[in-house]
RNA sequence: GGGGAUGUAGCUCAGUUGGGAGAGCGCUGCCUUCGCAAGGCAGAGGCCGGGGGUUCAAGUCCCCUCAUCUCCA
């Protein structure tokens, strides 16, 4: 709705940048009439739309959702960015990462249809030059991707029928303007598009594998799929005759792309038919906004809009004047998204992995915001530009947005600090330079400084100085080739793939829990990758049982160890795994006997073992909560080890923790270990729980069904992981240390129980060991030794300046040319220092002179020669001492004033003292 | 995961083939000035990030380590 004030203040002529849709130009923004139809904004231009179907991004997003679980589809949450479990994935780019398992056969859901609106980021890599977001009409670093999902459910036809139905009877896009392409050889869609939907044949396209077939990779679930195109019009096209369906320019775009999972390629490359073929479809919302706008552009629509109208306003800057501009102003609203989106998910700007995509994104964002005048830092303001617009459907930016705020805001400052001081090498190097900045400093200033290189051509424009561009790109492309070849990528050693027979067994019952021994019966037994049927003495295997009370790395936690025996057979159990959902592999080398599929078993864990580790994991909880409340709620963890001896935690945090948080966190903990609070476990509703505030944690993947484990009144934590009955258990809780893991992530490392114990204990013997070597019997070890330090640096001290004024040995002097007056002295031993000050202080008065200091001590002497300062040109202490040394059995040198040295030599002064006249005699000249 | 760079006074940084730890700003005191801006003089302030090695001698060279910056994957 927009209310305008007088009916002529609205002139209705043509926007000078627009041609596709009418615009209005308002004069004044205090307006009273009202109109109806939605608009879209740009400063000073209202553009009045008249589309009946005109619809906003939020609205479409809703009804897709409302769409299929009225068709009864499980509406899934987005996953976070962060993909769950798979290194191979920097960031979730599909919707279907988080059903990768489900399709792969792996993991089981309760549900067999679901529909999702996933956020996405592409970023670098093949998917997404960065260079191009802002640039055209349809690159972002995020988005958005609706999708529909079924698994083993329906198939092409409910699919295709869907997808349809959703877009011409709930959107009502024109027929007239969607075409449909297909697999060359998918007969059976062509038949469903045809005869289903109607759809003219001409206007269903086929085409090859490299469109219209889908893989997940080299083997797996693989199968054809269909696009749905938008006409946008003629006035997009390219204007080549060529240009139809699958065209690469804004004319024909893909809108939503449905994937028939039907089969699964092994590792021969042979194509075996899925018993459930499954479907994954994605639809773009910006791409799906953009045609219920009636607009080409994803950057006109209103979900970047809203963004780019605040943009405008705070730079001062219109939208739609400039194509520069327009640029800057694309990239600051998409970046931003990418930006909020990703620090809400957990990501910190840092130099490596996620963090070092974000950041390339933040300094991108920053760049094209200078362009546009704001001053650094302003970027933070654009956080709640994002939150405004996003936030309802995404309620975790509404959340984290003070922390997003001062994240970008650091990382704005970061960055000019970085900008400032390559300008100053810059200028520096420009100020040598003869006209030119060769790629190697360019390249320089790139690489180990991070200064931008389209910032070095700004400045060298303006200087009229020429940039090697060429090679610098050259010696960027060098540096990939090079890191490429350095960098091994290792593949992970049991594939999924493998252990795929497991799911003819059940899920193992897992009752570790509340014990820690069980019986059971052995279902399967795997030796060297193969189902066995037995398994002897002295071999290593892995076990399937009905039942066990061992854990299974995850969450940190390390897996248990102990005893699987019965009456014939006894097996060390040293390692569990867990390929399949819910299947647990006893890793175990057989002692004694032998062990049969069918047998009955009794697994004991090391219940010691276990008991620590449940120490560490609950106080990993407690220890999680203290440093919110004390550093605050940026605090997140970002990773974590639970071990028998000691617990690991990583989070986010961007400066080191100084010794009394550090002490206030170990003393909240400690006072949360003596209130003894039971600690209770439940199985709730995902939502449920995460609305109780629950924290989950980012990478980590839950079903609808979560474990919550709480210390009531303190901590609530979604965890699988074994723990304490009551804080109490814990004993006692201590830091060990505190250090950066990452850029933006610390790490703690600490004890309990008896680790605790045993850390106080290694200081107590060091205490009491420091007194016996000290012969105290005071307790407050730290003045006492201070004292003592003063004592003995005062007494230092006074020893050197007696040493100084002390009589010499012996002392000589003599005239040893002319004028020039020689003094030679053995002294008692000096230290370096001193004996220079000792020399200084006999040059004192004294003109034309010559200093020769000895020292001699039982393995060595050690000299110093030095002259007056207007001997000037005619001595050099150095040079001479050069050839006095030999004499001594040892080396040295120095400056014209003063030179010093040392050797083997442990006779008197006086012995040489002539021969050192003589060479001295020599050196003056 | 693989490179590059930096770490010296409160701050910003110099520091030559290895040979007396410095500058500017800031700080303290005094002087000059009606006062301010400023100027002059004097002074305090340093485990040269930490550890090990080479050497007669290490801020400087080598190895390890910590912290920070930065590029690539």
């Amino acid at each position: 709705m927009f209310i305008l004030p007088h009916s002529h203040s609205v002139s209705s002529h043509f926007c000078p940048h627009f041609t596709l849709t009418r615009y209005l130009h308002v004069r004044s923004y205090s307006c009273r009439v009202q109109f109806t139809a939605p608009v879209c904004y740009y400063r000073g231009w209202i553009r009045i739309e008249g589309r009946e179907n005109h619809m906003e991004g939020k609205k479409l997003r809703q009804l897709f959702l409302d769409y299929f679980e009225e068709r009864d589809h499980h509406v899934v949450a987005s996953s976070s960015l962060i993909p769950a479990q798979d290194p191979t994935l920097l960031f979730a780019n599909a919707g279907m990462n988080q059903f990768k398992e489900v399709f792969l056969g792996a993991e089981k859901r309760d549900y067999s249809r679901a529909a999702s609106a996933q956020k996405c980021v592409r970023a670098g890599g093949k998917h997404n030059d960065l260079d191009n977001v802002g640039k055209t009409a349809r690159h972002h670093t995020f988005f958005e991707m609706l999708g529909n999902f079924s698994f083993g459910d329906y198939f092409k036809e409910g699919a295709i029928g869907y997808a349809w139905e959703f877009i011409t009877e709930i959107l009502r896009i024109d027929k007239d303007r969607l075409y449909v392409t297909i697999f060359q050889d998918d007969d059976e869609a062509f038949d469903i598009w045809s005869k289903k939907t109607h759809v003219p044949p001409e206007r269903i396209f086929r085409f090859g594998e490299k469109d219209n077939f889908w893989q997940m990779g080299d083997v797996g679930p693989c199968g054809p799929c269909s696009e749905i195109f938008y006409d946008h019009g003629e006035e997009y096209s390219c204007g080549r005759p060529t240009c139809t369906v699958g065209c690469e320019c804004d004319r024909f775009v893909e809108i939503w792309n449905l994937v028939f999972m039907q089969f699964n390629r092994d590792a021969t490359g042979h194509l075996l038919p899925l018993p459930n073929p499954s479907i994954d479809t994605g639809m773009g919302l910006e791409r799906l906004a953009a045609v219920m706008q009636g607009v080409n552009n994803n950057y006109d629509t209103d979900l970047f809009q809203n963004i780019i109208r605040d943009i405008a306003e705070k730079s001062g800057h219109d939208y739609g004047a400039d194509r520069d501009v327009d640029i800057a102003m694309r990239v600051l609203a998409d970046h931003m998204r990418a930006t909020v989106f990703l620090i809400s998910d957990g990501v910190v700007p840092s130099n490596e992995g996620r963090g070092y995509v974000l950041r390339r994104i933040m300094r991108r964002a920053i760049r094209y915001g200078k362009k546009l005048d704001l001053e650094i830092p302003s970027l933070y303001q654009f956080v709640d530009t994002v939150t405004k617009e996003m936030g309802g459907a995404y309620p975790e930016l509404v959340k984290n947005r003070k922390t997003v705020a001062k994240l970008v805001r650091i990382e704005e400052e970061q960055f000019n600090s970085t900008l400032e001081a390559g300008l100053k090498m810059l200028n520096r190097m420009i100020e040598k330079s003869d006209g030119k900045l060769d790629a190697e400093n360019a390249f320089r200033l790139y690489d180990t400084f991070g200064f931008p290189i389209d910032l070095v051509e700004d400045v060298c424009v303006e200087k009229e100085i020429a940039v090697d561009r060429e090679g610098f790109e050259q010696r960027l492309e060098q540096e990939r080739n090079e890191g490429k070849a350095r960098s091994k990528v290792r593949m992970t050693e049991n594939p999924v793939e493998n252990y795929l027979f497991l799911h003819d067994f059940p899920e193992t019952e897992f009752t570790g829990y509340d014990s820690t021994t069980e019986n059971a019966t052995i279902l399967a037994i795997i030796r060297n990758g193969r189902k066995v049927e037995q398994l002897i003495a002295g071999e290593t295997g892995e076990v399937v049982v009905d039942r066990t009370p061992f854990y299974v790395e995850s969450g940190g936690q390390v897996n248990d160890t102990g005893i699987l025996e019965n009456s014939e057979a006894k097996g060390v159990v040293n390692n569990l795994l867990m390929p399949i959902s819910g299947r647990r592999l006893h890793m175990l080398t057989l002692t004694k006997g032998k062990l049969k599929v069918n047998e009955t078993v009794r697994l004991s864990l090391d219940s010691e073992r276990r008991l620590a580790i449940a120490r560490n994991h609950t106080a990993t909880h407690l220890l999680h909560a203290a440093l919110r409340s004390v550093l605050g709620d940026h605090v997140k963890q970002a990773g974590s080890m639970v071990e028998p001896d000691k617990l690991r935690f990583d989070f986010s945090h961007f400066k080191k923790i100084d010794v009394q948080e550090l002490a206030e966190v170990e003393q909240i903990v400690n006072r949360k270990i003596l209130e003894n609070i039971p600690v209770e476990t439940e199985i709730r509703d995902i939502e449920e729980a995460k609305a109780a505030g629950a924290m989950a944690l980012f990478g980590e993947k839950y079903g609808d069904r979560v474990r919550v484990v709480q210390i009531p009144g303190y901590s609530t934590e979604l965890c699988g992981g074994t723990h304490v009955n009551r804080t109490g258990d814990i004993g006692s809780f201590v830091i060990v240390s505190e250090h950066s893991a990452a850029s933006g992530i610390r790490r703690i490392e600490a004890r309990t129980g008896f680790g605790a114990l045993g850390y106080f204990n290694s200081f107590r013997e060091e205490h009491r060991e420091l007194k016996s070597v000290l012969k105290t019997g005071e307790d407050d070890l730290p003045q006492f030794v201070a004292r003592k330090l003063e004592e003995v640096r005062q007494l230092r001290n006074e020893v050197e300046k007696a040493k100084i004024s002390d009589d010499p040995v012996e002392s000589t002097e003599i005239k040893l040319v002319d004028d020039v007056t020689l003094l030679l002295l053995e002294v008692p031993g000096l230290a370096p220092g001193l004996m220079r000050e000792k020399a200084d202080n006999l040059k004192q008065n004294r003109n034309k002179t010559i200093v020769f200091l000895l020292t001699v001590t039982d393995d060595g002497c050690s000299y110093l020669l030095s002259a007056t300062k207007d001997l000037g040109k005619h001595f050099h202490s150095g040079n001479a001492l050069r050839v006095i040394a030999p004499l001594l059995d040892g080396r040295g040198g120095g400056n014209p004033t003063m030179a010093q040295g040392g050797g083997k030599w442990t006779g008197r002064l006086a012995d040489i003292a002539k021969d050192i006249v003589e060479k001295l005699k020599n050196e003056v000249s």
